[in-house]
DNA sequence: TCTGGGGTCCTAGGACCC
DNA sequence: TCTGGGGTCCTAGGACCC
């Protein structure tokens, strides 16, 4: 995407939904706005997403729920349970929304997406942008921000400006290189280190303590300096930040996916082998969907489960096994198979697991499929015909879904998730009603 | 009682080789 | 007492992102 010569159009937008997860829910529960409000991690564990009244009232980003009890009750705050299948739904709507209004677009997460604006005049990017902001909020009721700039760090920096600084938040909309130069200057003198893309909060305090505490400070010094104290990636973060396109993603298709993970925190800890091994199950096979769903087969597998760190008073145990597999497959019963012996062997009685996963390393795409040597093709070709019969049973909406017997029993691992609201755009059963 | 889930990239250090 | 040097590959762990 992009290209390197951004100076002559007005670059890349990014566009980040606001406050994005509550953000969807408000969008079918119109009566949450204007009000305090939070979405729960899985398990109702951590605040992941915060309305502005939220944030007001003082509940940090990330915070436990049960830690922040108090500020809850106080204010009435209102704290919903993640619901994944509507926020998935509604970014999708949101991407194919904002792919109209540029040649090339990158997906960047779930709210975020860059989009290719370097054949746009800068003088007619103000508009553009606001336009297109006007358009996802009557298409899909969703609020948005939009920053504009010549790389990806100092869109980023843009976007966040648009979203924070009482001179943008109105319009929503900020591009860095239509600001006079003095007023550009300004804001990245203004802006912290460590609000900068890329630097995070354990280099924050490093860099400050050698004097660099803005972006500015950043962009302008050494690179020496900057390599030894960050790396190769501070280097880069500096020269972008200066203007110098590192992060064009080119034209090539976007780089496959390393690896596949599935893992979730239970809500009753697992303290046998049997509730441990029926959970694990579940992840490998949801693992196994997934690489399926993308056409990879995975080499090998790694099966974790850890204690909970915060009760230290407790036996811990960090478990982790890895397993190569003769040939790359993506057969759900090898998956399981291979977990759940793995994880009963090193299960450690005594121990109360509160976490666990797997993840598919090694991954290939399965066009390319080699067997090994001895690799019996009348296997494998029955094995991909069960495949595709279980994902076909699976995909159907509201179906019965098809399960290995290994994960029976799973539900006695399964978090906790009680302030969920309906999947309205994803389940018939759930979609909203409307009274006249 | 109660602390998320899913990714990528980089680096340092050890093993191994000649 | 002396105990190469340079290269590659792999892995674990750290830092970062949303």
């Amino acid at each position: 995407m992009g290209g390197s010569q951004g100076v002559t159009g007005a670059g890349y937008a990014l566009v980040d939904g606001n406050n994005f997860f509550v953000s969807c829910e408000r969008v079918f529960r119109p009566s949450l706005s204007g009000r305090p409000v939070v979405v729960l991690s899985n398990n109702d564990g951590c605040v992941v997403s915060r309305s502005n009244e939220a944030k007001a009232v003082g509940i940090p980003m990330g915070a436990p729920w049960h830690k922040v009890r108090d500020i809850v009750e106080r204010n009435g705050v209102i704290g919903l349970s993640a619901n994944f299948e509507l926020y998935g739904d509604m970014s999708a709507r949101l991407m194919r929304v904002l792919e109209g209004f540029a040649p090339r677009s990158e997906v960047y997460s779930v709210d975020e997406c860059f989009l290719d604006w370097s054949s746009l005049p800068l003088a007619e990017a103000e508009s553009a942008a606001r336009a297109m902001r006007s358009q996802v909020l009557r298409l899909l009721g969703l609020p948005c921000g939009v920053g504009v700039a010549p790389t990806k760090t100092l869109a980023k920096l843009a976007n966040a400006t648009a979203k924070k600084h009482p001179d943008f938040t109105r319009a929503g909309v900020c591009v860095l290189m239509a600001l006079p130069g003095r007023e550009r200057e300004s804001l990245l003198r203004q802006f912290a280190a460590g609000d900068v893309w890329g630097i995070g909060r354990r280099s924050a305090p490093v860099l400050a303590g050698h004097g660099l505490r803005t972006a500015a400070d950043v962009r302008d010094a050494s690179r020496e300096r900057l390599r030894a104290l960050g790396g190769v990636t501070l280097v880069r973060t500096a020269d972008e930040l200066a203007g110098i396109d590192c992060l064009a993603s080119g034209d090539e298709a976007p780089a496959p996916r390393q690896s596949v993970l599935c893992s979730r925190s239970f809500g009753t800890p697992a303290e046998d082998a049997d509730t441990l091994a029926s959970a694990v199950a579940g992840f490998a096979s949801r693992a196994a969907e997934t690489a399926r769903a993308e056409g990879m087969l995975a080499g090998g597998l790694i099966v974790f489960a850890d204690t909970n760190r915060f009760r230290e008073e407790l036996p811990q145990h960090r478990l982790s096994v890895s397993v190569a597999f003769d040939e790359p497959g993506d057969d759900t019963r090898a998956f399981v198979s291979a977990a759940t012996t793995a994880v009963r062997e090193a299960f450690r009685p005594g121990h109360a697991y509160r976490r666990a996963g797997v993840m598919l390393y090694g991954l290939t795409p399965s066009a390319g499929r080699q067997l090994a040597l001895f690799g019996d093709t009348e296997r494998a070709a029955r094995s991909a015909a069960l495949m595709r019969a279980l994902d076909a049973v699976n995909r159907v909406p509201g179906g019965p879904g098809l399960r290995v017997a290994a994960e029976m029993g799973r539900e006695k691992s399964a978090g906790r998730s009680t302030r969920r609201t309906p999947r309205s755009t994803t389940n018939w059963d759930e979609i909203p009603v409307a009274k006249a």
